[in-house]
DNA sequence: TCAGTGACTGGTC
DNA sequence: CGACCAGCCACTG
């Protein structure tokens, strides 16, 4: 078996790392799908986050789905219906948004070595 | 089994 | 920067 077991499928894997942004901070679905070691699979990874909303966050209890962006650094939820309440969550985390709604993912985004190697973040 | 769909992404115009 | 197109994977009817 390999360190990162796939049994569960993508959806846990994803979980998993969304459960690991720190605050304050953001991830891409793309890259969520390369780290869940499906790289190309952005669209799966946006639908395992919309399958929350049908399983209730009772499954995933305080799990920070706002930190969960596209890679153009804007909420993909505005057609959903709650983009505002995800920009304010993340407003409220210190992230600042664009007039166009986009935030600098250059400065925001957050990869998981960056905890491994224990590297501050620039600000 | 096939076709449609989507909280995506990158390239081209 | 916006609009359009093609590639991508999993789920639904």
């Amino acid at each position: 078996m390999n360190a990162a077991s796939s049994e569960e499928g993508l959806r846990a894997r994803v979980l998993a790392l969304v459960a690991q942004i720190p605050p304050g901070r953001v991830m891409t679905y793309g890259q969520l799908a390369t780290l869940a070691g499906q790289p190309g699979a952005a669209r799966q990874v946006g639908y395992v986050m919309n399958g929350l909303m049908d399983t209730g966050s009772a499954h995933s209890p305080g799990l920070p789905w706002q930190r969960v962006i596209n890679a153009q650094g804007k909420v993909s939820t505005d057609k959903l219906g709650f983009g505002d309440l995800q920009r304010g969550l993340l407003r409220a985390e210190g992230v600042e948004f664009d007039a166009s709604g986009k935030c600098d993912l250059g400065r925001l985004q957050w990869w998981p070595e960056e905890a491994a190697t224990g590297q501050e973040r620039l600000l």
